[in-house]
DNA sequence: CTGTTAGCGCTTTCAC
DNA sequence: GTGAAAGCGCTAACAG
């Protein structure tokens, strides 16, 4: 059907072998040889069959990029950023197969079924984990039997694997040979890690600062590591402050997902506990987008009213009216980490864990509470 | 070194053939067999090797996406929503591979040969084309092959590639064997479309509506589709309503990538060569924030001063200060089909082609002009 | 430097 | 219903 390393050996007058070298580079070749073949390449418009060289190498040019949501540009920047890192010369050029999870524990295993049997050369998994143990443990195992294979495996923006820990009987045959494959390049888990928890407890240090006191949070999905860090700094900076507003937190605290309508529903949830609030946190930028828009509709002003905060600091965040307060993640930086690292292009951190610092960014919708502010308006918001 | 059928088969007591008769499921195995097949398969933890099966079958299951620019949500959303359609049984679980471009001619031929290679099931390429003659006949030939080769085509949110055309001499063997190969799957590439010029001309007929007459464009960048399809929708609307308008739209035109800085550049230098516009249209909502902060550094309230609009309604765009007028693409929707033409699960609309239609969305950015306004208030912008 | 020779692991007729 | 055998197209030792 299609042309094959044959047909191109057979115009060129060479055998295949020959073919192959040129076409890989890795190996020394006549000039007058070389050229023919790749006229021959040329003339036959040849194409390698990539299952087949993958089947005899062993090997594939396959790069496996995990996001928990692609048309979030939080996970678009850092799989733009992995995927710029994969082009090194023209050799060795990888794929990078972009995989969205929608943050389902299942799909992500399935995912990572899917790149397993293409023999991905490396997987990076980006951004929150979700915490249940049943499924951490059958990740790490899973994990750990890739990077066995030889897969390169990096985790970027969430916290390291737990080691393979607590007995685990009653399973099938070969489950005990975790130990490396003599491969060499089998090394386990590498991970960027973001400082969420420094960063969050800056941004509350800086609302504390202020003045605040009634401080809400509109924080992310529960059982996910990037919720529970940030709202763990958060707690710190306030215990570090005065143990007693400790008290209202939990009441002062309401999850959702890391988008804008959970932010506008949360933001009312909180309002309607706490309606002398006078600042909230959101989850994220996307969120906090939402929380102003709830804000804003109830009659409050942004932030002669009330404070409000991000995180992340998604592009769009700068030109949010009033711009918004949020801290920086390096997105860019950590995902092109990511992606030399899966390459093998970066020496491993110590301890195989690097953490990337956060920046507080303070903007226009963060300002000292107004004393004495009447409580939420009647009407209620217009939507 | 992996676990193979062999191994299963063998623990099975089986023949490799029956063990891959159960996993693919495609063939009639008895019920006792299967099931013993499935236990080996789970006591072993095999996982099929990707590029043997797809040398042997001589098919895969990779789908490329091709997309200008990640981390724009403009195609995260439209990935998203092809990915979305990919995996409908558990069985014929298709693994979609989002490329990344970068708007680059030379990289979508690159990615494309890098797919050709992987014996790609389907491949999109979604957003706007460069409309350099050369690359386009070149990509059309492409895609022409592969096509012919049995990969399926969509375009989404570019218009349909040019017929073979004029003659093409000094080709190598083999370039007319276009017709398709038998095959069946081989129909020519299929287009999802945007109709971005009927959006455009709707969102300047309500400008003009409104009482605009000196309308600004931060344009998107020369030789792409999709900026020239919006500019022919501006101008005919502008034509329709007073041949007179035309003379100065050149003048009110500067171009630009579709980022948030070029909307701010080009707002300042459309500021500078025309002080007194009333309206700007940005080449999409994203370039319109910038648009905005431009605007607002330079003292001009929106749209007390100047309106302004954009273009796709994003996400951000309605909780933007203020909310942005603009036109609606459903790219959800046209992914989401542009990922059932590519698996062969919707029929191929007549011609080939689908146009997708655009909204207009009237929201609080544009309004009548004030007339008799001053000026730019001097001092320029604060940053 | 180049050709020969074996497979890589799976799918798929064709027999039984 | 199941097994046997013949490749799919390429790479990687070995010879020469």
């Amino acid at each position: 059907m299609a042309v094959t390393l044959a047909d191109v050996a057979a115009r060129a007058g060479v055998s295949a072998a020959t073919v192959s070298r040129v076409l890989s580079g890795n190996y020394p070749v006549a000039g007058a040889t070389r050229s023919r073949v790749l006229r021959a390449v040329e003339e036959l418009e040849y194409v390698v069959n990539g299952p087949a060289s993958a089947l005899a190498a062993a090997t594939s040019d396959l790069v496996g990029v995990l996001v928990n949501d692609i048309a979030d540009p939080f996970f678009g920047i850092m799989a733009s950023a992995v995927q710029s890192e994969l082009e090194p010369g023209k050799a060795g050029r990888k794929l990078a197969v972009v995989c969205n999870t929608g943050g389902s524990p299942e799909r992500e295993l399935t995912y990572l079924t899917l790149l397993q049997r293409q023999r991905a050369a490396a997987v990076v998994l980006t951004g929150s984990a979700v915490e249940d143990p049943e499924h951490t443990a059958a990740l790490a195992a899973r994990l750990r039997r890739m990077a066995g294979a030889g897969t390169r495996v990096v985790l970027c923006g969430r916290p390291p694997l737990p080691e393979p820990g607590g007995p685990d009987g009653a399973d099938g045959p070969g489950s005990t040979d975790g130990s490396g494959d003599a491969d060499g390049t089998a090394a386990g888990p590498v991970t960027v890690a973001f400082d969420n928890r420094g960063g969050a407890r800056r941004l509350t240090e800086h609302l504390l600062a202020l003045g605040h006191r009634r401080i809400g949070c509109v924080a992310g999905p529960v059982e996910r590591t990037t919720t529970r860090h940030r709202l763990e700094g958060h707690r710190a900076a306030l215990a570090a402050h005065d143990p007693a507003l400790l008290a209202d937190a939990d009441r002062l605290t309401v999850h959702g997902a890391y988008d804008r309508s959970s932010g506008y529903d949360g933001a009312l949830e909180l309002l309607r506990r706490t309606p002398d609030l006078t600042a909230v946190l959101a989850a994220n930028d996307t969120a906090a987008l939402g929380v102003c828009a709830a804000l804003r509709e109830t009659g409050l002003r942004i932030p002669g009213d009330v404070s409000v905060a991000g995180f992340d600091d998604l592009p769009f965040s700068a030109d949010a009216a009033p711009a918004l307060t949020t801290v920086r993640i390096p997105l860019h930086e950590a995902g092109a980490r990511a992606g030399r690292l899966a390459l093998g292009r970066e020496a491993v951190p110590p301890g195989g864990m690097a953490t990337v610092r956060t920046e507080l960014m303070v903007r226009a919708s963060t300002a000292p509470p107004r004393t004495g502010r009447a409580p939420v308006p009647s009407g209620g918001p217009t939507r």
